[in-house]
RNA sequence: GGGGCAGUGGUGGAACCGGUAGACACAGGGGACUUAAAAUCCCCAGCUCGCGAGAGCGUGCGGGUUCGAGUCCCGCCUGCCCCA
């Protein structure tokens, strides 16, 4: 008999869970819960592959855990369904974006379904929906409620080939990180969120929570606080000032010149005659160079500059030191202006080589005529701070310096502004209309929502406005509350706004008269454990703490952040296949020739690549294949075991078929080859010499529950399979093998393959379903083996092992040890010197 | 350029707090069952030498700490991610 019949289990278990209501959300509050989510996917045209369900099943696993835990679980799905792709797909097929977005849903809901994954489905939602979009429209008129959406006319980044502005975070190397369309800078009016107000907060409260190291780093370094000092300095001869952001104005004492960006507003008024011509071609220069070229330029490297012939003022000591110009220093960054300490500043050092100009140490710790030195030491060289490390002297100079009213603190962050305008169709209108005077005005709550209108077309218009543009009718309003004309607003807001709460909308999805129910919100939140890829670790995160922070502040969430503890699984990769021609190959087209590959029938060579599986690499692999094959619980299960749940590892449909076995394993540990009950399967424990039935089969099962119960919160998932996968090797071996054992462990499989253990629990005679059955307790006491194997070293060297019984004191398992003949070679009669004993685990025997 | 993470058999990966490196699985080899194959069950399997008992070597490379290092420290190499 070959194993089970997945098809016909699979399908009978998911249609009696949908029957049953099985996953539905428990109302009442007498147990404790736990809120456990997935990143929801944008549901692409390309459907899933076997890299979607990893974070999918893991989280699935979790949940199923929990419930046979005792604890109401909340556990939902749904999409993250406005968005670029679909209006582009739109143009191309001349569909409503809406009805490719339904038909990508479609797709996507039937591939996960077949994974048997226990979502409450009556809670699923898209945030194209209008009942989706009215809440998310509604936040924004509790953002700008409080002051933090305002319009400007910014420099974006525009990308003419879609037609639209896209935020800083979405453009690396001058190209849209998506498509790699080429964008440019442009002024334009837009809608920004003042996300820098909650700077602070957004750094402070990443202490709460338990995330990835990584990531909080990240989080950290982008929102790029710095403490450091603005600092005045005169201009010798002249009523002009130089104001200097640093973040080391402890160095003060070893400036020896400052330096302005070549664009800074002074330097036309302090430039001597004798040195305007030297000047004026060196701003050319730099013209030439784009702010990136200049700021990615290694802080070693040559550099370059112009001297102004005039001098500043140091503010700590009155010293004239005198005032460059240079590419390094931007304009944008700061003040413009620098003041120079080459000894303990990199590109300051390099400068000061360049041109000669002196060095002052006044941090000791490094060699400054060698080399800059940024590390801490006491300050000499700097009159009141001499002796004091950089954070003492920093604190002192900047008290110094505001009592004199030449300074004061200042913190800088790398963080602006959040661009939150869009020129695109298939996005959030916004909840604002423009009056004939000019005014703009956030329309009041009830008129929400402001729905999308319909197109044919979803272009930006020819004139260069965006697609909501063409729809006249719809753009041509009244002021509701006056019934004035007014115009609505054609921008549509980012994909990032939908994902900014969905977490609160599936608290009560279907209410129309509130975004959320207080009281589920009381219940269910924080989320427990928030599962998706590291590739949102800064946007998607940064900006939903964001709006969580502004709803806290509304009094309408009570919890400070949304996502207490986080998770990023790895991205699964496989080899792909590559001709010359850069043409992907499927791996049923290629096949090995020699060490390297080439396209069956041919010689053509093959690259060779591990890529992240998609389908324009020809190496993806469909869920719906595995699933008709090996079975949903089998995908499952390899899902998990390929490696720890945060790595990326290759996908092998081999390793599928090897978990497939195991589960065939445990089916023939109940059932046998008629479909009967297995003979081995006995319902009293048989008596042995040393408690009852198999001491190993036990201690194996017990071990196992041990590993899986921890691993459903340290998430270790593939060890916890391995250690079952122990026991039915074990429970095979065995004879007789008693049917609680059985029972038992079916529970703890159950969360990783829910259809075979349902369909067991109810062979064994369980009218009930396995999903709420109560989680199994290990036994400490049978888990120690009745010898243990003491490994036994002479001078640290591996030399035998010893068997003893578990009761055996120190000097029994030392005496044993000496006494062992491989043992005795080794010491050879040598005097020991020194006897080291690691309880339980080894002696070793120092000669 | 800076920061972070990682590097273990033919392969994916185990190894708690410094204590028998290689659990579990894939691929491979052998055996049982079978007319045969598949499936299943059992066994072997880091490398080198040796018929063998066994010996030596072994967690990217080089040092160090320690009775003992995959694990800790210093330096380097490689890969991935993030930032510039």
């Amino acid at each position: 008999m070959a194993g089970y019949d997945h098809k016909t289990i699979d399908k009978r278990w998911q249609a009696k869970w949908e029957a049953d209501n099985t996953f539905a959300t428990p109302t009442d509050r007498t147990r404790p819960k736990y809120y456990v989510l997935d990143m929801f996917p944008y549901p692409s045209g390309a459907g899933l592959h076997v890299g979607h369900p990893k974070g999918y099943t893991a989280t699935d696993v979790v949940a199923r855990a929990k419930r046979m835990m005792g604890f109401n679980v909340l556990r939902v799905m749904g999409w993250d369904s406005f968005g670029l792709p679909a209006e582009r797909q739109a143009e191309k097929e001349n569909i409503h974006p809406r009805l490719i977005t339904e038909r990508n849903i479609a797709t996507f809901k039937s591939q996960l379904s077949r994974l048997g994954l226990s979502y409450d489905w009556s809670r699923e939602l898209a945030t194209s929906d209008p009942r989706y979009y009215k809440w998310t429209q509604w936040i924004f008129l509790q953002l700008s409620k409080q002051g933090l959406a305002y319009q400007a006319e910014v420099p974006v980044n525009f990308c003419p080939a879609l037609g639209t502005v896209l935020a800083n975070e979405e453009v690396k190397d001058g190209v849209y990180i998506e498509t790699g369309d080429p964008v440019e800078k442009r002024l334009m009016k837009q809608w920004m969120l003042r996300i820098t107000a909650f700077a602070d907060r957004l750094i402070d409260d990443l202490e709460t929570l338990d995330w990835p190291a990584g990531t909080l780093a990240m989080q950290r370094d982008w929102i790029g606080r710095s403490i450091g000092a603005n600092v005045k300095f005169g201009v010798a001869g002249s009523d002009a000032s130089i104001t200097v952001f640093t973040t080391r104005p402890d160095t003060l004492f070893g400036g020896t010149y400052v330096v302005l960006a070549p664009e800074h507003e002074l330097v036309d008024a302090i430039t001597t005659p004798a040195q305007r011509a030297a000047v004026e071609a060196y701003r050319v220069e730099t013209g030439k160079r784009s702010e990136r070229d200049r700021t990615t330029e290694a802080a070693d490297a040559p550099k370059t500059g112009a001297f102004t012939g005039a001098f500043a003022i140091n503010p700590v000591n009155g010293k004239q030191i005198p005032i460059w110009i240079a590419d390094y220093v931007l304009a944008s960054y700061g003040t413009g202006a620098v003041f120079a300490c080459p000894a303990h500043d990199e590109r300051d050092w390099a400068f000061a080589k360049t041109f000669g100009l002196p060095i002052i140490e006044v941090v000791q710790g490094g060699d400054v005529d060698a080399a800059a030195y940024v590390g801490d030491g006491p300050h000499v060289n700097s009159e009141l701070l001499d002796g004091l490390d950089i954070e003492a002297a920093k604190a002192k100079v900047i008290d110094w310096l505001a009592a004199r009213g030449a300074g004061e603190q200042s913190v800088r962050y790398r963080l602006r502004d959040w661009l939150f305008s869009r020129q695109r169709y298939w996005g959030e209108p916004f909840p604002t209309i423009e009056l004939d005077d000019g005014t703009v005005k956030v329309l009041p709550e009830r008129a929400l929502p402001v729905v999308l209108p319909e197109l044919d077309a979803y272009k930006p218009t020819p004139d260069g406005r965006p697609p909501l543009a063409r729809a006249e009718q719809w753009i041509r309003t009244t002021d509701p509350e006056t019934g004035a004309p007014a115009t609505r607003e054609t921008n549509t807001m980012p994909q990032w706004a939908g994902s900014c709460w969905y977490y609160l909308r599936f608290l009560s999805p279907t209410r129309d008269d509130v975004a959320w129910d207080p009281e589920e919100e009381k219940y269910w939140m924080p989320v427990d454990l928030y599962v998706g890829g590291s590739e949102h670790a800064t946007l998607h995160l940064l900006y939903a703490r964001f709006w969580h922070k502004v709803l806290y502040d509304a009094g309408l969430v009570h919890t400070k952040e949304p996502f207490q503890r986080l998770f990023h699984q790895g991205m699964i990769h496989k080899t792909s296949f590559k001709d010359a021609r850069g043409k992907y190959f499927y791996d049923h087209e290629v096949e090995k020739a020699g060490d390297g590959w080439v396209v069956k029938g041919t010689s053509d060579r093959l690259e060779t690549r591990f890529e992240k599986m998609s389908k324009s690499k020809s190496n993806v692999v469909n869920p719906d294949d595995m699933c008709d094959e090996y079975g949903a619980d089998a995908l499952r299960l390899y899902e998990l075991f390929m490696g720890p749940l945060e790595d990326g590892t290759e996908w092998a449909t081999d390793g599928v078929m090897g978990c497939r076995r195991f589960l065939d394993r445990t089916w023939r540990l109940a059932v046998n080859e008629d479909g009967g009950r297995a003979a081995k399967l006995v319902d009293e424990i048989p008596a042995s010499e040393n408690g009852g039935g198999d001491r190993e089969c036990e201690r194996a099962l017990h071990a196992a529950i041990k590993k899986v119960t921890e691993a459903v919160d340290n998430l270790r998932l593939n060890t916890a399979i391995a250690e079952m996968m122990v026991f039915v090797n074990e429970a095979t071996r065995v004879a007789a093998l008693p049917v609680a054992w059985l029972e038992t462990f079916l529970k703890v499989l159950s969360p990783f393959a829910p259809h075979l253990c349902e369909e067991l629990w109810a062979r064994l005679g369980h009218a009930e379903t396995i999903a709420y059955a109560p989680w199994p307790a290990w036994d400490e006491a049978k888990l120690v083996r009745d010898t243990i194997t003491i490994a036994v070293q002479v001078s640290g060297k591996m030399r035998g092992a010893i068997e003893v019984p578990a009761g055996a004191s120190e000097a029994e398992i030392l005496a044993a040890a000496k006494a062992d003949d491989k043992v005795q070679q080794f010491l050879a009669g040598k005097p020991i010197k020194r006897e080291i004993y690691v309880k339980g685990r080894l002696v070793n025997l120092v000669v």
